[in-house]
DNA sequence: GCAATTTGACCGGC
DNA sequence: GCCGGTCAAATTGC
């Protein structure tokens, strides 16, 4: 992706140097009588431009993987999100425990679990929530009390060949059929997560939406590359037009989705490992980049032109989903000049193994 | 034939 | 005893 490349590129490179040149600046201040407010104000755009250059670092994800649009979006695979906190406050308290205990026995397992919320758009085609990058098999359905629409049950499709224990559980919301509650419970162990997969979708109708791509998907791996580069290209894109597309409808799109797509090891769908790549990737940019929190869940908006965009690429599988996420993601950053950066970064957000040089993520 | 989904039954927590 | 979560056989689709 030439394109993603120059893009990436040229804002990083650009935000580098205005920085240099801001701290030039601040130098020949310093020497003068300059007064402090203006040495601050100067400080203040310094760390402004690294933080900028530092976030879109970090977009390429952890070591080796591209962002992927399940990331932006915030699948809370990890407890751990960007900030360092579990995505959602629906971690029930249970993080305690050392996560899944592939204890086959029915027992609950007090694995950490948080919830995120996924608008889809009927308009679109989609009718259940969105992939979030990894590999889920669906394992039971139930209805539950109270609820209008019944629980599906959903766990990595690497469980018994990878000791994955991650599950999900995807409830349709009462008041608003077009939100999906997705709870993650225990973090993906296997290989596949963040790749970019497409993971077992809920809905019966995602899932043949899906199909095309998906069939593929135990064959697709290799295309994880092309379709993190894709995203990218995709984000742009979607940057250009969401405001368009945000006047008119907008999808929310958490999931998920996880997440995950674009960082994780090689090859498909599961999320990603132990959530930190993905997790923290989409745990910061569903933050950073000011998803809109609704209660415990993330909740990410997209318009519809957006996931139109996907669905004619029939290609990327797992990644239109995560592309969604991803330019959900970027349209609650709208405002900003790059993705409208004019939050302040932590330290602590900064994805030290940024993989810049990675093959998903080529420059 | 293989893999994924469906669905009734079972199990354990509350 | 109720309810949520999981299992596993049957079914479906590719």
């Amino acid at each position: 992706m030439e394109n993603g490349f120059s893009w990436e590129q040229k804002t990083l490179t650009n935000e580098l140097i205005e920085g240099m040149e801001l701290a030039k600046q601040l130098r020949v201040h310093l020497g003068t009588t300059a007064s402090t407010e203006t040495n601050e104000a100067l400080v203040q755009k310094i760390l402004t431009s690294y933080e900028k250059a530092l976030l879109i670092l970090k977009w390429s994800g952890p070591t080796g993987q591209t962002p992927t649009a399940g990331a932006i979006t915030a699948v809370p695979e990890s407890p751990i999100s960007i900030n360092g906190s579990p995505q959602s406050d629906d971690l029930d308290g249970t993080f305690k425990d050392n996560q899944d205990q592939p204890d086959s026995s029915k027992k609950r397992r007090t694995t950490p679990r948080w919830t995120d919320k996924v608008r889809v758009s009927f308009d679109s085609g989609l009718e259940g929530p969105h992939e979030d990058g990894y590999s889920w098999r669906k394992y039971g359905q139930k209805d539950i009390l109270g609820a209008r629409y019944p629980r599906s049950y959903y766990r990595c499709t690497y469980r018994n060949t990878q000791n994955c224990w991650a599950t999900k559980q995807v409830q349709r919301s009462d008041e608003d059929p077009t939100i999906f509650e997705i709870t993650y419970r225990g973090t993906h162990t296997c290989s596949h997560g963040n790749s970019v997969t497409q993971p077992a979708s809920p809905e019966k109708k995602e899932k043949k939406l899906i199909h095309n791509n998906n069939n593929n998907n135990n064959n697709n791996n290799n295309r994880a590359q092309q379709q993190s580069q894709g995203i990218l290209f995709n984000l742009r894109e979607g940057l250009s037009i969401n405001n368009d597309g945000l006047e008119n409808k907008e999808i929310a799109c958490p999931f998920s989705f996880p997440s995950t797509s674009y960082g994780c090891k090689s090859e498909t769908p599961c999320y990603p490992p132990p959530m930190l790549d993905e997790n923290n990737f989409l745990g910061g940019f569903s933050s950073s980049f000011g998803s809109h929190a609704i209660g415990d869940s993330n909740y990410f908006l997209i318009s519809p032109r957006q996931m139109n965009n996907f669905g004619d690429v029939h290609n990327m599988p797992r990644s239109e989903s995560d592309l969604t996420e991803l330019l959900s993601a970027n349209n609650s950053a709208a405002t900003s000049p790059i993705l409208n950066l004019d939050f302040s970064l932590d330290a602590a957000d900064i994805d030290p193994n940024f993989p810049f040089g990675s093959a998903g993520f080529s420059f």
